[in-house]
RNA sequence: GCGGACGUGGCGAAACUGGUAGACGCAAGGGACUUAAAAUCCCUCGGGCUUGCCCAUGCGGGUUCGAUCCCCGCCGUCCGCACCA
């Protein structure tokens, strides 16, 4: 007896029961079928699943369900990026060790995404804390180390004074640390570095190639990458003004052509010249010092004044010995970038123009915009920096932009000072080496050894993992695993002499580097991956997270792949051949009178007549409605996927998730939109019962045309033509309208059939039927298994072939096109598909509504676009 | 400041990138069934009037037989980078 309401609160444990025992989404790495490899980005276990994990996940799931049913060998994986800060802060608060919390997150993270009823291969689950799969990171570590793609220096790091570590650059923030928020102190450290600057041009380059990653974050690593092409000029130094004699300075410039308009030159306040000069100069000192300070804060930086000191030091302009240039110290110099000096050309440089504004140096514009006169241009407030043709430059003179670049480069590279040449060509990146090192316990340890005599020695292979001890406190800030009793003495591997290890762990972001070549062979403990399975395997052809992982993750982890390949640990250099950023989940913000915030859970809406009014469910009292914005915690305007799964089911969820919005925009979480899925699905159960009674009644029907039944053959295939080319996109909330489309076709032939009698009616129904729920099983497949027994399909639903379109359904016989005239639209004209041009015209001159509107005028012009549109131009 | 994206009904959105603007859903209104409610089903739903015609895709121009789509100039919203020489 088939209930009349579908049950999903029985029915989803059931069917994921059945899959589970049937073994169903095990994939074997044997298997020869075409693979195909989907990843969702892997979630943090910070204690439960949020909306956001399920619209990745679920949007993971369709896919990895639909390429199942096409055929191919699917991989689709779930792990836990498990290292990291919070487990840490939680052991501070609540006195649990990070293991425990850990490993408690991940049990209750885990049923709620079985829950959801995703087709994962669960016996590839891992964890990143997990020894079994640091030990193989910490085996990469030293490969790498050995392949010289490791650095040690010294730096000057950002530091987290609140987590007491290290950030990268990618970490901080608007000046402020990404997961405390605490404001960012500069330190000079020794830290360990992968050397991704030795890749930063491939890195560039391969970014073409990516043609299945959106634009924008293509675009984000390319900026992030910031490749610069210029020149490294050595400029003469008067010795008799430098503090120990020096007689030359190296700047990088990307405008030599706007030597001739250079006014100063300028050091950072940390170059070597500037310290060597303070020494000398007390109020020098003072300025350095005063520089240090507001270099801090990054909101100081923005607001600050361009500020310089004038050393007393000259330089000689390379192209006139008599023409000599001050040397100023100033605060608007990166250290870093570059030689850490440049030469000033206020004219052309909207910093050194603010600079010397404030100083009251003067400027010579040297480039002439095209529309200007030369003789009477000048640049007051706005530095020029577009292209034109040279003036005030010499020899330079009427030369474009480029041209001058080049000549200046080709007169300075044949020059020589001091036995080198006047100027290199030089390629510079704003891409840093990535500081990998962290002073926390819940991480990856960096397997090396520090000895007095040996210096430092990596871990020896047969000795790995190096482990976490377990006995740790974490009363007091800073590094548990560096004031742990015992852990970090050892001897050293070399010399057998007492060593101390290294107590830095490694950056998260180095676990989440590879786990997706790990899942193509999880338990292997020999080594990281197997060649062959991680080349069959790699790249992911569709992975699929936040936008916010545009950069740090994902730059990351091309890095690594690379690294990888150069220690032979995979043959791929791309991880990721289609990339897909999804958009967050917002909701409505709710507030009392107090103006404290409000869960949605604790707020009924009442509407009328269009307008909503909130209410606390307990008090009653009037609840303000606020804006749309993305799930917080600290806005509590969350929903708890636990919740909607217990009241609505798993199906409804994932089905309102893939519904409303397309899957790269935000999607807005409202209880009408669930209820509309949730109504959905019941008319889902109603609509496939009524199928399976009408494909049982074998109508005998006398006079029929078989009109209904191949009404219905076209409406299911042309549904799976769309669907198909709609879940390859990843358009899924087309999919959503195009089942939509097909339920509601359906339920009119099945009102047609009833009143028409057609023979053919039982088995177009009984295909119909199968076919819709199909469509429906990659996204609500619960629903689609209960739909799938309830027609006396066999075998399940997630083991079905994709249904094969007939082509032949989609062709139509009789065309109907619009018709305008003078492009607007006045009649349709219904033709045969294979009218020639001649029968259209002819048919569409003869229409009524196209004489009316022609007043009597000849038609000048037929456009006839064959299939879409008739236009008559009168 | 530099770079990028996006502006379509009351709302989320479609429109095969130059070919019928608003598919599909939500909300709303009307009706049927019911003692009543829920559920379900049917109808209406961009605006205007003279009911077959105007106006409508942020605003103003342009190209075209034809523009939500291409070009130019504004306005607005969002995102990324931010003293990178």
């Amino acid at each position: 007896m088939r209930p009349e309401r579908y049950n999903a609160k029985e029915a989803e444990p059931k069917w994921q029961r059945t899959w589970t025992e049937r073994d169903l989404f095990r994939t074997r790495n044997e298997d020869d079928r075409p693979k195909y490899y989907v990843l969702e980005m892997f979630p943090y276990p910070s204690g439960r699943i949020h909306m956001g994990h399920v619209r990745n996940y679920t949007m993971g799931d369709v896919v990895a369900r639909y390429r199942r049913a096409k055929g191919f060998n699917v991989l689709h994986p779930m792990g836990w990026d498990a290292f990291g800060m919070p487990a840490e802060n939680a052991a501070m608060k609540n006195k649990v060790h990070p293991k425990e919390w850990t490993y408690a997150n991940i049990a209750t993270m885990r049923s709620q995404l079985k829950s959801m009823g995703l087709a994962i291969d669960w016996s590839r689950e891992l964890a990143t804390c997990d020894p079994s799969y640091y030990a193989q990171q910490q085996r990469m570590f030293i490969d790498f180390l050995e392949a010289g793609l490791v650095d040690r220096k010294t730096a000057k790091v950002n530091w987290d004074p609140v987590d007491q570590t290290v950030l990268a650059n990618e970490q901080v923030i608007d000046g402020r640390g990404w997961r405390s928020g605490a404001l960012v102190e500069q330190r000079e450290l020794t830290q360990w570095f992968f050397k991704i600057t030795d890749f930063a041009q491939e890195l560039l380059d391969a970014l073409d190639q990516l043609d299945r990653w959106p634009e924008k974050v293509r675009l984000m690593q390319r900026n992030w990458i910031g490749r610069s092409e210029g020149l490294v000029v050595r400029f003469a130094l008067d010795p008799a003004t430098t503090p120990g004699g020096e007689t030359d300075l190296e700047i990088y410039t990307t405008r030599p052509d706007t030597l001739f308009g250079a006014r100063f030159m300028a050091l950072a306040p940390d170059h070597p010249l500037s310290k060597a000069a303070a020494a000398q100069n007390p109020a020098l000192a003072a300025f350095i010092e005063e520089c240090k300070h507001t270099g801090t804060a990054l909101e100081a930086i923005e607001k600050a004044e361009k500020n310089g000191f004038d050393t007393g030091i000259r330089a000689v302009h390379p192209f006139d010995p008599s023409w000599e240039l001050p040397v100023y110290v100033a605060n608007f110099i990166l250290m870093d970038y570059g030689t850490g000096a440049i030469f000033g050309c206020p004219a052309h440089d909207q910093r050194d123009l603010d600079f010397v504004n404030s100083i009251g140096l003067g400027n010579t514009p040297v480039v002439c915009p095209p529309d200007a006169d030369p003789a009477t241009f000048t640049i007051t407030d706005t530095a020029y920096d577009g292209e034109g043709r040279m003036i005030n430059s010499r020899f330079l003179d009427g030369m474009t932009v480029e041209a001058a670049k080049e000549e200046v480069a080709r007169r300075l590279e044949s020059e020589t000072r001091g036995g080198r040449p006047a100027a290199e060509r030089k390629v510079n990146f704003r891409l840093r080496d990535w500081g990998i090192s962290r002073q926390r316990y819940w991480g990856c340890p960096i397997p090396v050894i520090h000895c007095e005599s040996c210096g430092i020695v990596p871990v020896p292979r047969e000795s790995l993992p190096v482990t976490l001890p377990d006995d740790v406190t974490f009363d007091v800030p800073g590094n548990p695993l560096d004031r742990h009793p015992t852990w970090k003495h050892v001897d050293c591997p070399q010399c057998g002499r007492p060593a101390r290890r290294e107590t830095d762990t490694m950056d998260t972001f180095v676990d989440s580097s590879w786990y997706f070549a790990r899942f193509t062979d999880p338990h292997r403990t020999e080594s990281p991956t197997d060649r062959a399975v991680v080349d069959r395997w790699l790249p992911v052809d569709q992975y699929i997270g936040g936008i916010e992982h545009a950069i740090l993750h994902l730059l990351y982890s091309r890095f690594f792949t690379r690294a990888m390949r150069v220690t032979g640990h995979a043959g791929m250099s791309e991880p990721f051949a289609g990339l897909f950023t999804q958009g967050m989940v917002v909701h409505e913000t709710y507030r009392d009178a107090k103006g404290s915030w409000v869960m949605p859970v604790d707020v009924r809406i009442e509407s009328e007549g269009g307008t909503r009014h909130a209410f606390h469910v307990e008090t009653g009292e009037p609840i303000e409605i606020g804006s749309i914005e993305k799930m917080s915690k600290s806005k509590l305007n969350t929903v708890d996927p636990d919740d909607i799964i217990a009241s609505y089911g798993a199906d409804t969820a994932r089905w309102f998730m893939l519904s409303d919005s397309p899957p790269e925009r935000d999607v807005i979480w409202t209880e009408e939109g669930v209820q509309g899925a949730a109504r959905f699905v019941q008319r889902v159960w109603r609509l496939v019962g009524d199928l399976a009674e009408a494909a049982s009644l074998n109508a005998s029907g006398e006079g029929s045309d078989g009109s209904v039944s191949l009404a219905i053959r076209k409406a299911a295939h042309r549904a799976v033509a769309a669907v198909e080319d709609d879940v390859e996109r990843l358009r899924f909330n087309r999919c959503v309208a195009h089942i939509y489309e097909l339920a509601n076709t359906l339920q009119d032939l099945l009102a047609r059939a009833k009143a028409s009698p057609d023979p053919g009616a039982g088995s177009a129904f009984r295909e119909a039927g199968q076919i819709f729920v199909q469509l429906l099983a990659p996204m609500m497949p619960h629903l689609a298994e209960e739909c799938w027994q309830s027609l006396h399909l066999p075998g399940l639903a997630a083991e079905a072939p994709w249904p094969l379109v007939d082509r032949s359904l989609l062709v139509e016989e009789a065309i109907t096109l619009p018709v305008q005239v003078n492009g607007k639209k006045r009649a349709d004209v219904t033709v045969a598909r294979d009218a020639d041009q001649a029968a259209i015209e002819a048919a569409v001159l003869s229409l009524e509504a196209v004489q009316r509107a022609m007043e009597g005028r000849p038609p000048r012009k037929i456009i006839v676009v064959p299939q879409r549109i008739v236009n008559v131009v009168a």
